[in-house]
DNA sequence: TATGAATGAGCCTTCATTCAT
DNA sequence: CATGAATGAAGGCTCATTCAT
């Protein structure tokens, strides 16, 4: 019986256990960001971490469970990333701007996770998940829309659906992602001007006090 | 050996030829769009147009040239619907939203064609086909680009980088392109929301004769 | 109905028949010695041949007979030029010299076409024809068999088994064969050492008036 | 993935590893010697080893790593067969007996190991190997013609070409190969002609002491 | 816990051959 | 006579997974 298998199971995952488990998750992080999703096969995460081929289907339910445990894992240190900075900000305007710029600095300084999580989705990686990859959008979008709705209560944002513009702020920071394989992409202009792009997109023109954004300073790339 | 195989050579294919290949990329589009790429193999694509196994060997030089079929077809069927459309416009900012609404309205006209090719790219598809999707991406990027040049010489729209607004551009539609399964998307009311957040994030405001987008009606989705 | 399928039949061939049965064996030829009998399908060979696939199937009962043409052909080609050189000759000594070096002459002037042989039957080609390559070869070796035994009785040549000795011979000049495609490879270099060879070893040392070969001018490769 | 496909590495076989490899190279010989090296597929060696289709492609890098192996097997085999036997002889001629005697001598011992080679070399099993057969031919027969240059040295033999002389020695031993599934086959009456061939072909006529080799009880076959 | 061995399904491809036109 | 279209079998290979130790 493997551990974790146990129906209805609590998770009494020993010491060892938690640590092979992180440690094949990082090890197959590795393998798709250099490889490729297609390339990483279980045989070649096994001998990348140094154990067994069947020593993953001990750990892991199955393929599929590895691959999402990457998923949930960087997805999770992007949330936990971002969330403070954004919550730090006082203002919906504020606020998208600290989402816009802490999800692209996350991406900018752990590119090769960044990487990974490229090569699962755009590899084919979703497909067995059983993850239906709208809902998991959707689901996504919830606190960028919720966002997007309280500025537009505040007066801060002017009238627009808050789920195509959650949707579409998402859009332009996913589109960079498989990008950062080259290391001369300057995600931090990237930033600035994605800031600018969506704090002019979702402005209250009527709203006096929404100072303009600078609009001055832009270089052709 | 497939007909038409040599090397250099005359692509003289007769015209059942020319009806095979179209009637299985057809085929290959449906299964694609019905099953995902995952479960599209050739032995299937060939049960589903109700051919044997080997005839689309013998028609194609193998499974990447069918799936290069497949998005040469769709990609150029996207062209020839967005380039008229876009060029019959004179000004710049006219331009970029007639290029926003064909291609959502291409969309949303052909959404399984849509479907088939985004299981393609996010199935791994791309791999072995010896392309470089950064680059085939930079490629699509020019005209936009290009657009956005013009533009700014014209003082139609203020200054930013034009190569990051353009993938913008296209980051923002690119992520619609999964959801057109959802019959419940309305990729018309997209095209609008896209248009006035393209036209308020690129437009030039010291200029009198710049209309305000309108930007009363929207509706929560 | 094909031609010559005829059940017991006379051969009717007509003349259009018979020049694309020829045409298609020298192609079959030229394709077998330049590409290798394994990548010599019918399909490659129609195309040089500048014919259809199915054309090829349409005059040939099946692969098979085309290969067997191939080597009827040539080892018709050979015998032919071989006979009338060694049955020139008076003395069984003589026969012998004149089947050697009619032999390599033969494989030296036409290499292309022993290359094909070489091919065809270092390639596996025999498996399928239902030929046995055992009794084939000895078949082939009753002529030489039947000289040794001749000159054994005529005392020119000393005592041994003519069938080892025949054998013994043909293996020497096969195994040059394979080295046709060589184009440094002496055949009439070879031709000299291997008639020297076989002098020695096959002539009657009681006999005065056989001649010593000439032993001396012997050059290192 | 198979065990020990580290680019560069160890080659640490496990027990089971070794024995099974052994046991399938075995196995493929008996199928190649039986069946032919056509019908000798991996299903087929599978299935007479009782072991699944799978297992092979667990073991050997492919097909090709196995018939190599049996190659590697059978070939080791003769040479440490021959090795010993000939460096036992202290002049030339007596290794040059010696090397056809203990040749022969194994073919007669492991006629169905010979039989698996010809069928591979005669099937077209080099072609996929990246063996050049005419390289590798020359690489055997430097031992043969090494040891002629040095009997011609002592004096022990005439003069004349030792690599065209090599490649005759072993051109009539392997035309005996393919008939070693004739039972009737005397391999040891063949030794006895070809030794008294060569040495009558190859000795030194103004050596005194070269006594002449009985040449007189050959039998016809 | 961990391993190496073993399985079996599925995939793409090649090819000789057949057949309607 | 000749063609191109079509078939179907067979082959080698990859891979996630299972199991005894």
């Amino acid at each position: 019986m493997r551990p974790g298998t146990e129906t209805g199971g609590q998770k009494t995952r020993t010491f060892v256990e938690q640590a092979r488990r992180a440690q094949v998750v990082e090890s197959a992080i590795e393998v798709i960001a250099k490889e490729g999703y297609a390339n990483a096969s279980l045989a070649r995460i096994a001998r990348h971490t140094g154990i067994s081929r069947g020593l993953i289907s001990y750990h892991f339910a199955g393929k599929d469970e590895l691959i999402s445990r990457v998923l949930v894992t960087v997805f999770g240190e992007v949330a936990a990333y971002m969330g403070p900075r954004v919550e730090a900000e006082r203002t919906a305007v504020g606020q998208l701007r600290a989402y816009i710029e802490s999800n692209l600095a996350y991406m900018d300084a752990h590119r090769s996770r960044i990487a990974a999580v490229v090569e699962i989705i755009s590899g084919g990686g979703l497909a067995t998940l059983g993850v239906d990859p709208i809902q998991a959008e959707e689901e996504s979008l919830m606190p960028l829309a919720e966002l997007f709705r309280r500025g537009q209560v505040d007066g801060e944002f002017r009238a627009f659906d808050p789920l195509i513009m959650a949707r579409s702020v998402r859009g332009v920071i996913d589109s960079m992602a498989p990008r950062v394989t080259d290391v001369d992409l300057d995600l931090k202009a990237c930033a600035r001007e994605l800031t600018t792009l969506f704090e002019l997109a979702t402005r209250n023109p009527s709203r006096r006090d929404n100072e303009s954004p600078d609009v001055s300073g832009a270089k052709p790339s």
